[in-house]
DNA sequence: CTGTTGTCTCCTGTATACAATATTCATAAA
DNA sequence: TTTATGAATATTGTATACAGGAGACAACAG
């Protein structure tokens, strides 16, 4: 039997379509923090009907997204100094542990992704491409995540980075700090070829702590 | 104005308490892992409609207790060997980031909740209670967490031991085990007392990887 | 002028109805 | 006997209806 599997997975249900719609809006700002989300007009909004908003919301929640209270409804999560801070030291431990396991469990075909990864960055940066920019520095953990084969543990640092792009947009714009990313980015990748765990975590650290800087400068925490 | 607030939070959306009516399930075994999650035969079971049931479903999913394959339904996600090693490598870490942060921010109140517990616990164990002693060393580890002050950890160590508990009954049964816990959560506070990280961290560390070794005892991993 | 109470409206919580898809099982063809 | 095929059935997806709580606001009492 052939595959004739034409995309089976093309499919969504409508509550995945307003679930990723709903966390782009508040990604990106559309929604604001604090904003009130209502079940009836998002609805009449996206056109389908409260069943699918509510599933969604559901999910929201549990990804932190928005904040519930019983009988009053959802809002948009805040996003707060403290609460960077918090994901940012549970973060820290997390990507150490993630080059640690990349180091004892990568392949070559990882690693092969890792360079080709680098490569493509290396030519956004000068195109000054910001939306390939982040995609592309997004993948490059991606690819480490991966490498890890733990999946549990990829998807909580999926969570995190989903947290973390509230303030990464704003990272990003930062001009300064895109040529040390690169470099660091490099290290990273001779560290694990190398499977010097050491040396990739103290890199990794230096990555976050100067992400974090930056976000801070950015948004005016301080 | 006296406090007349006769437990406000007495009410709880039917969604919630079917969401901890099948995690219980779950978690205890009674649903077991592979099973088929029926909204209206789980409806008809617990009295309510299926609107309930879905968003339950929903949360049990996001805390990956159940996997869902959309229009096929949910299932209760299977327990395996190498879910058990990917699950305990993050907890690792993250155990040691909370008795790190418990180190830098407890307060005496924390300190005194310890000590407290400690000494329940020890008399748990002579009077052999089962559930009181996994409760107390639940709750110990529950104190610590709460010293970190980082509620994002907090939330994900919380997790973490839901999807623990599925073994830990096992663990808990295990008689050798009792006095080394105790001897550890002894040896833990002394070292948090005296802000000694390093040394709650190594404890933090053996102490988890003995419950490791017990549990895959306990449950034929080998 | 201030605080209380009652009503009105809006919104969420829950149930149910209807639609679409998947599964099962029997039947027929090779 | 085995494999297709298709109708019957079961189950999920989505929409809608109805009930009850929360907030807003006006009328009224102090």
């Amino acid at each position: 039997m052939k595959d004739i599997s034409l995309h089976m997975d093309e499919y969504l249900p409508l509550r995945d379509v307003v679930f990723n719609t709903l966390r782009e809006a508040i990604l990106t700002g559309d929604l604001e923090p604090g904003e009130r989300l209502m079940e009836i007009k998002l609805a009449d909004k996206l056109g389908v009907s409260r069943t699918p908003i509510r599933e969604a919301i559901r999910k929201l929640e549990l990804e932190g997204l928005v904040n519930m209270t019983p009988r009053k409804g959802a809002v948009v999560a805040e996003i707060s100094k403290e609460d960077l801070q918090n994901v940012l030291e549970v973060r820290r431990v997390l990507e150490q542990l993630a080059v640690e396991l990349a180091c004892k469990r990568m392949c070559p075909e990882d690693e092969e992704a890792l360079e080709t990864n680098l490569e493509v960055f290396k030519k956004a940066i000068e195109t000054n491409n910001p939306t390939d920019i982040a995609k592309l520095d997004v993948e490059f953990h991606d690819i480490i995540y991966m490498a890890t084969k733990n999946a549990r543990l990829i998807q909580i640092l999926f969570n995190i980075r989903e947290q973390m792009y509230r303030y990464r947009l704003e990272y990003i714009k930062d001009q300064d700090t895109r040529y040390t990313v690169v470099k660091d980015h490099a290290k990273i990748i001779a560290a694990l070829k190398d499977k010097k765990v050491e040396e990739a975590k103290k890199i990794i650290i230096s990555h976050i702590e100067q992400q974090e800087k930056t976000i801070k400068k950015n948004m005016g925490f301080n």
